[in-house]
DNA sequence: TATTGTTATACTCTATAACTATA
DNA sequence: TATAGTTATAGAGTATAACAATA
């Protein structure tokens, strides 16, 4: 599949799935050109944003970012030495340890996150309201699709 | 901006930036597990990627993958060490290296490649063909848009 | 002097394996 | 024994700074 699209200067088949790796690549680098301003990485940021709704267990953080524990208990130690999330001896079981954002990190968090919304807002607005509708609703579409075909829910 | 999704269980609002940023995690996330299947990492297949229609310079490499010219110095080398690719000396000025693929890097390139394409027409297919095409066509417009912005031409 | 590329060094990120403390 | 988490270790990837060779 190709579609044909207009430069100011010529017209270019651009492949589908070209257009889908660009993509991909542009919102990475708008998210990680944010993180970088409050000296975040990208592995950092993504701790961050999943403990924002969540105190999880470091094997439980595995399992959301897809990451060994080790790896998982790096990022951790990195975070906490900066102060942006803390250990806390969980409740429930003597060997777990429980993680959450600290004050700071919970600011650093929605700090990146309102930026980041600010940048996608004026790359959308790069389209007339009714082309960014239609794409947002589309993509919305084929991730429901995705989630869908591979057992996912999303939504949980 | 969000749009209303139906999910077989529920139907939920997703706001378009949260749709950028999952859509790009999985683009990322498909074409990482493609790669690594055939034992690259994303950075050896964007300096794969960007030596298949050109035999550039360490520097001419470094403005194209956006790195350190000292970085791009290493993975020229590990490329290298895995016969992917090889360091010639430029004709043109006795300091330079041009760098290219070697016949074993351009039969992994295509190969990654090929398989990326199978991937992306496969998650497009998860729509009906006049969906894909509406979104293909979109995507191809704001990235023209974004890059004509930005005084980039994507298609040179 | 300026530029091209490499190297030395340091840090982040990741994984595997070995370890401890608890269950 | 099994599980939760940390640590030791190794390697990729990245950047900065210092360097050698060439322009």
């Amino acid at each position: 599949m190709t579609t044909l699209i207009q430069s100011p200067t010529k017209t270019v088949e651009l492949s589908a799935v070209d257009g889908l790796a660009q993509l991909s690549f542009l919102i990475h680098d708008v998210l990680s050109a944010r993180a970088s301003r409050y000296g975040l990485s990208m592995s950092q940021t993504r701790l961050l944003g999943a403990l924002r709704d969540r105190a999880p267990s470091v094997n439980e953080l595995a399992v959301l970012l897809e990451l060994d524990k080790s790896s998982v208990s790096g990022l951790i130690s990195r975070a906490e030495e900066r102060g942006l999330v803390e250990r806390v001896p969980s409740p429930d079981d003597g060997r777990a340890v429980v993680v959450r954002l600290t004050k700071r990190g919970r600011s650093q968090v929605r700090k990146v996150a309102a930026d980041f919304e600010a940048d996608a807002v004026s790359l959308l607005s790069l389209l007339s309201y009714k082309d960014a509708s239609a794409l947002a609703s589309l993509i919305s579409r084929l991730l429901a699709a995705h989630a869908e075909a591979h057992g996912v829910d999303l939504f949980a």
